[in-house]
DNA sequence: TTAATATTTTAACATTTGTTAAATTATTCA
DNA sequence: TGAATAATTTAACAAATGTTAAAATATTAA
């Protein structure tokens, strides 16, 4: 059977599945949320605005999981670490899920 | 340091976590992708023009799991069973992330 | 230089996902 | 009925993620 082709190479979706795959947590997606208005934010002040409970220790290993995988990036001023959207064009997943009858 | 508000709530959250998390994986990626000008397809046809590779085992795993979570709906048609895509909103995730610099 | 604060790192472990192969069920056709 | 086909289920295991708590690092301020 012949089908229509299509337009995401293996390499593009693979790319795809992993930012997905990065931002697939409720934490993680609150934090995208957070930051779409205030950023950049240090850790702390995320933590104590995240509505999902979440301990400094795990807040840290979100964002660096994000960072790692080009979601986010950081910049270190004084004790604080800054943390900012690297591609804010990825925020547009929330309207187009708030679309979706499924949610 | 008071921050503006937002607009999804955890249970939101939470929903959208869990369809993402469902459609983070390349092969599934590509059965949305497939579905998307060919549905209904059953089984072993998605199976056989897929690029990733991928066993009719692994595929019905996948399938059934997209399934469990509401992406996908089936319908049975002799020995075949046939798959569409639940919510074809759900496919402009294609589109928004193709505008992303991250991609 | 010591103490306090902010964040990261480590390690240990639980849970979830991904994968493979074999067995099972359901349906059709000879 | 019995063989062939389509798909699902099961079980066993590997790999990835999520979580917790404690230890370590970096910076600032007393």
């Amino acid at each position: 059977m012949k089908l229509t082709k299509r337009k995401f190479s293996i390499t593009k979706l693979k790319k795809v599945a992993n930012i997905l795959k990065t931002i697939s947590h409720p934490v993680k997606l609150e934090i995208l949320e957070i930051l779409e208005s205030n950023e950049p934010l240090d850790v702390s002040t995320i933590c104590s605005n995240i509505t999902n409970d979440c301990e400094i220790s795990m807040m840290s290993h979100h964002l660096s999981k994000m960072k790692d995988n080009g979601v986010l990036s950081s910049e270190k001023k004084g004790k604080q670490v800054y943390y900012r959207i690297t591609d804010r064009q990825l925020l547009n997943i929330f309207d187009c899920m708030e679309k979706c009858n499924l949610i």
